[in-house]
DNA sequence: AGACCCGGCGCC
DNA sequence: AAAGGGCGCCGGGTCT
């Protein structure tokens, strides 16, 4: 059985090619045309252990699944890893398509990428609906041995990373990688469990009843909007405006000097407090309303679109649906199916751990390898103040400098040496225009040119320059940590999922899966009777997403972990 | 009418 | 003095 094999579906119709590659990406014997890829490629799946490689998940392995009996195990996505690679490289953000990769292989001129479907600046015509044609590849290249000679050119860049633990941590960040991009397909496919009649009955009760002209005002963020105009003397203006908001106070003699909740709610009066009211009801009825839930969760499932490594520091993002800004109280309408739990699991404390096992900060550590990391921070800092340990070690992690925290930040340089100098090294590279990366080699994007032009000129005069240099010190500085961060949590991902493929079950539709990942929290769909195995491989993921990327740390990452029938009940 | 930016706020 | 990192999405407002 080849380790690797190649994959490439045919633009219309079910079938595809395939190719049999050595680990270094050799071709092993002949390609293969399959009448019916899906059948073939379960069939070469059977033992699991195949690494399937292909250009892109979206175009090679969505349009499969519906047709797969069980899911895939391995992958490797070149556009994800060719992404990673780039910016190794030192050339962040060069185009990433398969024709692009084969482009430089071959000295020609490169394409630029697509724009995504769905952004503003794609025509959104047919040409989009056949997902090769954005590989970018010219006219009469052979698809499948493009994939194999990119891949064989990833493998080789690989490789020349000279230093050996860089390596293995890079080689863990594709496969990391490249495991989001198949719980990403997967999720998508399978949708997070929807109540549509819940969803309904919330917004019912804190907006009025749904409007019959959409597009109309509820009737309670109706009335609100009128009571908020009588505090206000009565003049009409329009409460989403934010210079009609700002005038209508002005009016009655409040300044504001902004019309954010966080103002608003230090003022003494009661269009104030009606504002902010307002508000939070108008973006629950804008951003995740009725009009959200037929566009986007019908059919019992949510489903969004997630996009692996969307944020520079290989945090997902999510395109349409808002899917990682579900708001709290709308987590009610999460509920298992009948006969199925949610095994929801967070990371505790994930970014100050990071920081702790990142810089071998002896003291931090300590704090990091139990149970409260803030309390125990507190008791042997802080004088047992948690919000100070908290403010404190936060306001490190993003570079804060207002408030009161100067103090603070003393007490954590004098304490914690090792773990305040990692974040000022990152922050002064940063300053001074240069890039870090994430604990497996996930590398930040250097300035823009702008940036450098305001810089130089800033050389004589503290000014916009200093500001901007300063600003991009706040982003090297959490970079190391946030990208570290998702680091541990794809490794996590990939490791819970090769755990739940695991379980036995008596056939596929039974099998706990993935339906919900945001950043730092997982959550899996089961079969209540597997709800306390998943449980258990959840943590055991954790663990070993620990020892993959950290290695011998005494730092833990615990997770808040709880088995429920509704996502709201999770905390 | 559509592109774009901004303020604001949801999530981490 | 300056003043917390990363996103996506909405409506308003402005420009073309």
């Amino acid at each position: 059985m080849a380790p690797r094999i190649a994959l490439v579906p045919d633009p219309h119709g079910p079938g595809g090619r395939l190719q049999p590659l050595d680990d270094a990406g050799t071709p092993l014997g002949p390609p293969a045309t399959a009448p019916d890829l899906a059948a073939a490629v379960a069939a070469a799946e059977r033992d699991g252990t195949v690494r399937w490689v292909w250009a892109a998940a979206d175009s090679a392995y969505a349009p499969l699944l519906p047709r797969l009996p069980d899911r895939l195990a391995r992958c490797h996505d070149l556009r994800l890893v060719e992404a990673l690679l780039l910016a190794h490289e030192g050339r962040f953000g060069a185009p990433r398509s398969l024709g692009a990769a084969w482009a430089r292989l071959h000295g020609l001129p490169v394409p630029p990428d697509l724009p995504e479907p769905g952004s503003a600046e794609s025509d959104d015509g047919q040409d989009t609906l056949f997902a090769p044609d954005r590989l970018q590849l010219p006219p009469g290249a052979d698809p499948l041995a493009a994939v194999v000679a990119v891949h064989a050119e990833q493998q080789r860049r690989l490789t020349a990373i000279r230093d050996d633990g860089a390596r293995a941590r890079f080689r863990l960040l594709v496969a990391a990688e490249s495991a989001g991009a198949l719980v990403a397909a997967e999720m998508a496919y399978d949708g997070l469990p929807w109540r549509a009649d819940i969803h309904d009955r919330l917004l019912t009760e804190l907006l009025g009843p749904r409007p019959g002209v959409p597009g109309s005002r509820p009737r309670i963020l109706a009335d609100l909007a009128a009571e908020l105009q009588q505090a206000l003397g009565g003049r009409p203006f329009n409460p989403d405006s934010h210079t009609q908001v700002l005038r209508a106070f002005a009016d009655r003699g409040i300044q504001l000097g902004s019309t954010r909740s966080w103002e608003l709610k230090g003022v003494d009066h009661p269009a104030a407090r009606l504002l902010v009211r307002y508000k939070e009801l108008s973006r629950i009825h804008t951003a995740h309303g009725w009009a959200w839930q037929d566009a986007w969760a019908r059919g019992g499932r949510f489903r969004p679109e997630y996009v692996v490594g969307g944020v520079v520091s290989g945090r997902w993002a999510s395109r349409g649906g808002g899917a990682l800004q579900i708001p709290r109280i709308l987590r009610r309408a999460v509920v298992a199916d009948p006969g199925w739990l949610l095994v929801v699991a967070d990371a505790a404390q994930l970014e100050p751990r990071v920081l702790a096992a990142l810089s071998q900060d002896a003291g931090l550590a300590r704090t990091a390898a139990g149970g409260d990391l803030y309390e125990a921070l507190a008791a042997s800092a802080f004088h047992g103040d948690r919000d100070k340990a908290k403010l404190g070690l936060l306001g490190a992690m993003y570079g804060q400098t207002s408030g009161d925290i100067g103090p603070l930040l003393n007490t954590l340089r004098h304490r914690y040496p090792a773990a305040m100098g990692y974040v000022e090294a990152a922050a002064r590279t940063g300053e001074d225009g240069g890039v870090v990366a994430s604990r497996l080699g996930r590398v930040c994007p250097p300035p823009s040119a702008d940036w450098l032009d305001l810089t130089e000129a800033a050389e004589t005069a503290g000014d916009a320059g200093g500001r901007s240099a300063r600003a991009r010190g706040r982003f090297t500085r959490n970079f190391v940590i946030q990208a570290s961060a998702a680091d541990w949590a794809l490794a996590l991902l990939a490791a819970l999922r090769r755990r739940l493929a695991a379980l036995p079950v008596a056939g596929p539709a039974d099998r706990p899966h993935l339906v919900f990942f945001q950043h730092d929290e997982v959550v899996v769909h089961t079969p209540a009777n597997l709800a306390d195995e998943v449980a258990v491989a959840v943590a055991a993921a954790a663990d070993e997403a620990r020892l993959l990327v950290f290695g011998d740390t005494p730092v833990r990452f615990p997770l808040t972990t709880a088995v429920v029938d509704c996502y709201a009940d999770a905390k």
